[in-house]
DNA sequence: CTTCCTGCAAAGAGTTTGCATCAAA
DNA sequence: TTTGATGCAAACTCTTTGCAGGAAG
């Protein structure tokens, strides 16, 4: 249960505390944000600022280890890469919904006009209205 | 050259200022940020103050006429949502690169599952190093 | 008169950076 | 001693909201 080293595409061996912080962010249910790692590394043993959660991250997403997208909102959300997982987001209220399944499994890119590029993960998101605030704007614009 | 009124999906027709909004997103070459286009319809004829700004894209990407995604830096892109564009960014140093072309063209939503979600556009990312920060990142750890 | 739209300025949120400190080599 | 990692708090950015003024119906 103890994962004490994952080895990363480029070879090299992750630090102990970013090694904690990925078993965190793979023990979660869904992606989560920054300020939430933070929260539940405090509440754990392996409890560091927020400013060092954020300096982790970025490093992991470097190294192709943790994926990231980020909400109209602007929260940031992080998952392990390994996990693909697609959202239905409401443009209004915020409101997610996960899908079942990666509508666009084996995704490659083409190898040719990279530039030089290593590509790490993707993101793919789907944005619309939930059933609640089409509702709601139906009543101001009845004009459907 | 002036398309005095997009039909939207729902039906209604488009407030004038929100229009021209529109009309200079299309003639972006590319998505261009809030902050962008505030300073774009300033120099031009349809100048109009920040918030209001950020209020009529709110509403064009509840109708479905306007597609946002968000750099790593948390600042939101827009553009129309028929330009179907995507790009590979680097998470070091944010440098993108325009894709030629979709790679998932005529992507598709089961319609299953969505709760009363209704689908108004999706944004497909990629997310790499660069050939610069490749080679940055290999100085610091030389085992790659 | 009522309603909607607008601009300005202030507030708000999340993330990043500067700096002093501490541990490790 | 030199290097790298960390916490704290300040700073920063973009975005949203409150509110009052003005146009439209």
């Amino acid at each position: 249960m103890t994962p004490s080293s994952t080895s990363t595409p480029s070879g090299t061996a992750l630090p102990a505390r970013q090694e904690h912080l990925l078993d965190v962010l793979r023990q979660a249910d869904d992606e989560i944000s920054g300020q939430d790692l933070h929260a539940r590394l405090r509440a754990g043993e392996g409890a560091m600022g927020l400013a060092t959660v954020y300096r982790h991250l970025r490093q992991l997403q470097q190294r192709g280890l943790v994926r990231c997208r980020h909400l109209p909102s602007g929260e940031a959300l992080f998952a392990p890469t390994e996990r693909d997982e697609h959202h239905l987001t409401c443009v209004d209220c915020g409101h997610t919904l996960r899908l079942p399944h990666c509508p666009v499994h084996g995704l490659e890119l083409p190898t040719t006009h990279l530039e030089g590029f290593r590509p790490l993960f993707h993101t793919l998101e789907f944005f619309g209205l939930c059933a609640n605030c089409q509702r709601r704007q139906a009543q101001t614009a009845p004009r459907l």
